[in-house]
DNA sequence: CCTACCGATCGGTAGG
DNA sequence: CCTACCGATCGGTAGG
């Protein structure tokens, strides 16, 4: 039993999950050693654990954040936006933009997410849920007044899902922007959803 | 150096790939040690050694085994299909057939391709691509002799983007077979292709 | 933040 | 297929 400093916010905290969030998006979780985060650190491993108290705790603070900033960030963007189309252009683009900004910790967030303990992982999985409602929501609202026409699970289903893969193919490399990917996305889906003629 | 049956396809070979198909996909691939493989089998681990060379092997063998089943099943389900709107729906009927009859391979398929050696990982990689490359292939015939009208790369993405997040929303519970949904599928994602009006 | 270490467990091998 | 191990490495701790 040591400090109990390990919780809190510190800059040499900081410093660790930052480079902790690198190394895991590159290699992994289980790959990804605390002694290689201490190197990068420029530290002994043992020393590590004045900052945290697991490796886990590592990876979940990790992803709770990033899963609060994608609520945050799509909260802000929706706020008095209320035509269902422009709430969906919103929503897309934020994601688009959290991908952009924050392309390791999005990674992190993705994949290892399962590789938390049940409780941890069941506060994340809340957060993603409230995150998609806003989507499946914006969805049902079009469907009432506006000319959507489709099953609302299965629309947001494909957006969901394509936006969900987007760490895969979307790459930031300034040809172009989250504003204009979401577009021409929503140009296709939107489409779809739409009563023909 | 021992017997080189290793390589050899036996039936307690398939018993032991499909004993550690089931694991990694319930517990990842790092978790699931070659000794949980082989409680699960009734022998101890170094016996494994007789039937594989290596772990990661077993995850090799794996998924070369379900992406060569993609490609496989794709061939025959479009075999004299010209018309790219049929073409595509067997291909979708044939994908989500897949995550209903192999559904512990598919996820080990998707989620842990990442964690093989570089050489295997490339030859993974150019068999998703030959398998990508049929629905590219179909919606860029499409906009050809059909009236699709979207940006193929951007159809395709969408598409593939939902059957790849499939495994995360589509159960197999007997209440939609592969054949509805897929056709509930295109029938919003196809119309978003389509020239409005 | 360091030194020095721990118990556990890992993939894999030798020799039968 | 088993016994008996191996070297390496893991996350984490005690005590300074």
């Amino acid at each position: 039993m040591r400090s109990e400093r390990g919780q809190r916010d510190t800059p040499r905290r900081r410093d660790l999950i930052e480079i902790a969030t690198d190394l895991i998006s590159e290699i992994g979780y289980e790959q990804a050693t605390v002694r290689m985060i201490a190197d990068r650190m420029g530290i002994k491993s043992g020393s590590l654990y004045s900052h945290i108290s697991s490796k886990e705790d590592v990876l979940y603070k990790i992803i709770l954040d990033v899963a609060g900033d994608f609520l945050e960030r799509a909260d802000r963007a929706t706020e008095g936006v209320h035509d269902p189309e422009e709430r969906l252009r919103a929503l897309c683009r934020s994601h688009l933009e959290m991908i952009r900004d924050r392309r390791p910790a999005v990674r992190v967030y993705f994949d290892e997410w399962r590789k938390l303990g049940d409780a941890n992982q069941a506060e994340v999985i809340r957060l993603r849920e409230r995150y998609e409602d806003g989507f499946r929501l914006a969805i049902a609202d079009g469907i009432e007044t506006k000319a959507f026409d489709a099953d609302p699970q299965l629309g947001a289903r494909v957006l969901l899902s394509t936006l969900n893969w987007a760490p895969s193919w979307y790459v930031a490399d300034g040809k172009l922007s989250p504003r204009e990917v979401a577009d021409q996305l929503l140009e296709v889906i939107l489409r779809g959803l739409y009563t023909r003629g």
